[in-house]
RNA sequence: GGGCGCGUAGCUCAGUGGGAGAGCGCUCGCUUCACACGCGAGAGGUCGCUGGUUCGAGCCCAGCCGUGCCCACCA
């Protein structure tokens, strides 16, 4: 009981790593599979990159999961939460080739084997840094059974699922326009593309018509790729164009003679009506197209530079550079009509953040228009719920017109595709085909690929595992809405399709947190912060310096202190990062560690846990307690957390603190018997009710409590009962009105704190249990005068008044003043109701018991008014 | 171009038809024996604008202004 005594302040980052590793070494968070998954409970986490590290979405988005798995552990759920990490593909190959670079060599001149070797270690000796930093935050996932995506047993997963799919004709190979990103030297899929507004220059190029009399203009802010040009377009009924479809023109630089064709996708008023068709380097071209029945010419080659059948002089150079020679050269000629500049949204890789190259290539598509329909179906029937229900229509509009997705990836860290070549044969299978000449396919697959098979695949599909068994299909799925169709879509398609069954039945899309001036939280910007400098302590940005934050670090506020904060600033929509929030929240473990204090050392160790409920104040506590608890359930079933946090932070300091506490302090002195089963009872559940949240504080402080044994992780039984006490409530709120009142009465008439007043108790009833926590917590004295002196004040009360007697302490002037201003209020406000109730159009119309509310505020206006 | 949001106290946000709220900040007071990371009492808002529906609108409807995001093949 030391620590109890002597530590006036909760200090967590003494307690927090303390508690974490009693958790770990518990075994509390590895569920023995076992049951099946209606009466059990999972969550699979949205798979962090196995090198990356923990930024403040994740934050978020790991206290909701957590709140969820502990809720559940607790009632005695067996809860499993799946873990595991991402290769991340591209991201994880990126900084390594960035290393060896700095090594002073490359990934070429590694070759794959060694790169991909080299990878490995570096994820060896890199990796996991994420998992410890959940650990840091409380996170109860089962790191006893961690999935890697490129683990033995998950590779097995994704190569009998490309396999099947490939089978099924889902899977095909073919030439297509790609989105092809040349910082990368991939393709990549339509998701994983940002259009950014760019300034270009949009140049006007003349056609000569083969027949000599005159040109077509066209407009390009690409013109490089105009040497790749098959066609020229117009719709169908623009006039002055009419006479020139089925004519030819001459490509300029080329020579190469273009049809004009017509086709209703060119916009007549847009540029001069007449489009360059380039199917080798714009998807529109490309659909036009094939249309028309068009060849498809390219002449830009993956490096992002030049290829036959340009010019032989335009062959090697950048596109950039090509597009300055052919400008150059069409200047000469005299054939730029003119220029513009030219504001328009371009295509970008996320990824590398380099501009987009549409270009023609041979890849790996796979085919969704079957695998969505199921897909669809589970979302309009409800099986599958998303919150907010926003989503579903964004979610539904999303898959109604998915297309074919680029699934092959041009990088050598990844799952290689099961498929070799001989010839022109081909093999696919999970296992290599017998036989000497085979060469296999070099790429490897999308990232997400693998990680939409994560809530199966980790439990050890395609093996029917007792894992899989015991917690699939899972509980709820939790993620920010920027993966909903690169994850969360991908696997309910591939959950439905391979396990016949919904991965999850709840997604809950919670809030994207930005930096307090609303921009992303990004580290490039400066506006990004590290989650643990908040938990221990760390550099403070400048941007959330602002809002009357001082300056300079952050102080170690803890994790439990984040957790709350960042649920009670999260909503259905993005927010703006409030510090104020996890401050507010570090001030509410503060708060449990003092009322604890206060609690447990006042009983002392031998305190009988069974309740015995007393007084009138007990009766309070225990039915808002039960409240408290039934509301923060609501709230969590319906995923709404900030509400829940709220509520969990009023009821600590409002009722249990600021009122009850208060209230029993006599009787806690006396060392009244009964009384430390209540305490001990409102104690240990509140604590078990504010656990999900702040799970470190509320475990610390359980280990303090009489006969509690083992951990508050674990779930403690819930003895509460229904007890809703209207009567009790009603005779607490009567006093804390009147305290509230007396209060306001002696600031604003200069009464010295400390002192007490005579006064006399005039009221009707309602107070026969509560006078003397009145007296006191007021500092007033009911007692008759000897000398029949008379009052001179009279604070209202409901039911009645406090009427004051003269004495030392009263500033007869300041008190005159205040009665008069709440007389003035009084008479405003009996006013309006007058007007509201003589209005013959309410008293008719609006429901009986507004205008009976209506009329009894009334009555008591004026009751209050008369006893001033 | 289509879709979804948001605009309430100085700041960050609750509140979706019957007397405007919280936290922080601000003012005043308090070494009250759990907590000064505390306690008590206050000040502060024409609820973006304009119309409409209603006995009654922060809340419902329409328009406008401002602002954010998602989707989309106008060169």
């Amino acid at each position: 009981m030391s620590d109890l005594e002597s530590k006036t302040r909760y200090d967590p980052s003494e307690v927090e790593p303390r508690i974490a590793q009693r958790w770990l070494d518990s075994g509390l968070f590895h569920p023995e599979p076992a049951g099946a998954p209606s009466e059990n409970y999972s969550i699979a986490i949205p798979l962090p990159n196995v090198t990356g590290v923990l930024h403040m979405g994740h934050a978020l988005n790991n206290s909701i999961q957590d709140c969820l798995i502990r809720r559940q552990r607790m009632r005695g759920v067996r809860a499993k939460w799946i873990l595991g990490t991402d290769h991340a593909g591209i991201g994880t190959q990126i900084q390594v080739e960035r290393a060896v670079v700095r090594e002073g060599t490359s990934r070429e001149e590694l070759g794959r084997e060694a790169f991909v070797e080299r990878v490995w270690a570096w994820r060896d000796e890199y990796g996991g840094q994420i998992i410890e930093q959940l650990k840091r935050l409380g996170a109860s996932l089962d790191y006893e059974d961690e999935r890697f995506t490129l683990d033995e047993g998950y590779a097995r997963a994704v190569q009998d699922v490309f396999v099947a799919l490939y089978n099924k004709g889902y899977i095909y190979r073919d030439r297509y326009l790609v989105n092809w990103d040349p910082g990368m030297g991939s393709a990549i899929s339509d998701l994983e593309v940002e259009q950014r507004e760019v300034t270009d220059t949009l140049y006007y190029i003349d056609y000569p018509l083969v027949t000599g009399s005159g040109s077509v203009t066209i407009a390009t802010v690409r013109p490089e790729t105009m040497l790749a040009d098959v066609a020229i377009a117009v719709h169908p009924d623009d006039d002055r164009y009419r006479r020139l479809v089925g004519e030819k023109a001459v490509l300029p630089l080329v020579g190469r003679k273009l049809k004009i064709i017509a086709d209703e996708y060119v916009k007549p008023d847009f540029g001069t009506g007449a489009l360059k068709i380039t199917p080798g380097h714009d998807p529109a071209d490309f659909d036009i197209g094939q249309r028309h029945g068009l060849p498809q010419i390219s002449v830009i080659g993956e490096d992002g530079r030049m290829i036959e059948p340009a010019p032989e002089r335009f062959v090697g150079m950048t596109a950039l550079e090509c597009r300055d020679a052919v400008v150059a050269e069409l200047r000469e000629q005299g054939l730029i009509n003119r220029t513009e500049e030219y504001l328009h949204e371009v295509p970008y890789s996320q990824r590398s953040g380099e501009r987009i190259e549409p270009l023609i290539s041979l890849q790996w598509f796979m085919r969704m228009d079957e695998l969505v329909k199921p897909a669809i179906d589970v979302v309009n029937s409800g099986h599958v719920r998303l919150w907010p229900e926003n989503y579903k229509r964004v979610y539904l509009s999303w898959m109604e017109n998915i297309r074919p997705w680029t699934i092959s990836r041009q990088l050598w860290w990844g799952h290689q595709i099961p498929v070799w070549y001989r010839g022109d044969e081909r093999y696919v299978g999970t296992e290599p085909p017998p036989g000497d000449g085979w060469t296999r396919d070099p790429d490897v697959l999308d990232t997400w690929f693998s990680s939409g098979l994560f809530p199966f695949a980790a439990l050890g599909w395609p093996e029917e595992t007792p894992a899989l068994q015991a917690f699939y299909p899972t509980d709820a799925l939790v993620t920010a809405r920027d993966i909903i169709f690169l994850w969360v879509a991908r696997m309910v398609m591939l959950g439905i399709e391979f396990t016949g069954q919904i991965p999850f039945t709840d997604v809950y899309v919670h809030s994207i947190i930005q930096a307090p001036d609303g921009r992303r939280m990004s580290k490039s910007l400066g506006t990004g912060i590290d989650p643990m400098d908040l938990i221990e302590g760390g550099p403070r940005p400048p941007v959330f310096a602002q809002g009357g934050q001082p300056a300079g670090d952050f102080p170690a506020y803890g994790a439990d202190a984040v957790r709350w904060g960042l649920l009670a600033m999260s909503s259905a929509q993005d927010v703006k990062f409030a510090e104020d929030k996890v401050a507010q929240a570090q001030q509410l473990t503060n708060k449990l560690w003092n009322a604890s204090r206060l609690i447990l050392l006042g009983v002392g160790e031998d305190a009988r846990a069974a309740i015995s409920p007393r007084t009138v104040e007990d009766r309070w506590i225990l039915a808002r307690l039960e409240r408290a608890k039934a509301d923060t359930s609501a709230r969590i079933d319906r995923f709404d957390f900030s509400h829940a946090a709220l509520g969990l932070y009023d009821f600590v300091y409002g009722d249990l603190c600021d009122w009850y506490l208060e209230l029993v302090k006599p009787r806690l002195r006396a060392g009244e018997p009964e009384l430390a089963g209540t305490l001990l009872h409102v104690l240990t559940q509140t604590l078990a009710l504010v656990h999900p949240v702040m799970p470190f504080v509320t475990e610390e402080i359980y280990s303090y409590v009489p006969g509690a044994d083992g951990l508050l992780a674990a779930g403690i039984p819930d003895v509460g009962e229904t007890r809703d006490d209207a009567a009790a409530e009603a005779a607490i709120m009567r006093l804390i009105e009147a305290v509230q009142a007396l209060r306001a009465w002696r600031d604003q008439a200069g009464v010295r704190p400390g002192a007490t007043l005579p006064a006399r108790l005039t009221v009707s009833g309602g107070y026969e249990d509560t006078a003397e926590h009145l007296q006191r917590l007021a500092r007033v004295a009911f007692a008759e005068p000897d000398d029949g002196e008379q009052p001179v004040a009279s604070v209202p009360i409901q039911g009645g008044a406090v009427e004051i007697f003269p004495s030392g302490e009263l500033d007869l002037e300041a008190a005159g003043r205040k009665v008069a201003a709440r007389r003035e209020q009084l008479e405003a406000e009996i006013q309006r109701a007058e007007r509201k109730l003589s209005n013959d159009g309410f008293v008719a119309k609006a429901p009986k018991d507004v205008v009976d509310a209506e009329r009894d505020k009334l009555t008591r206006l004026r009751e209050e008014l008369a006893a001033l």
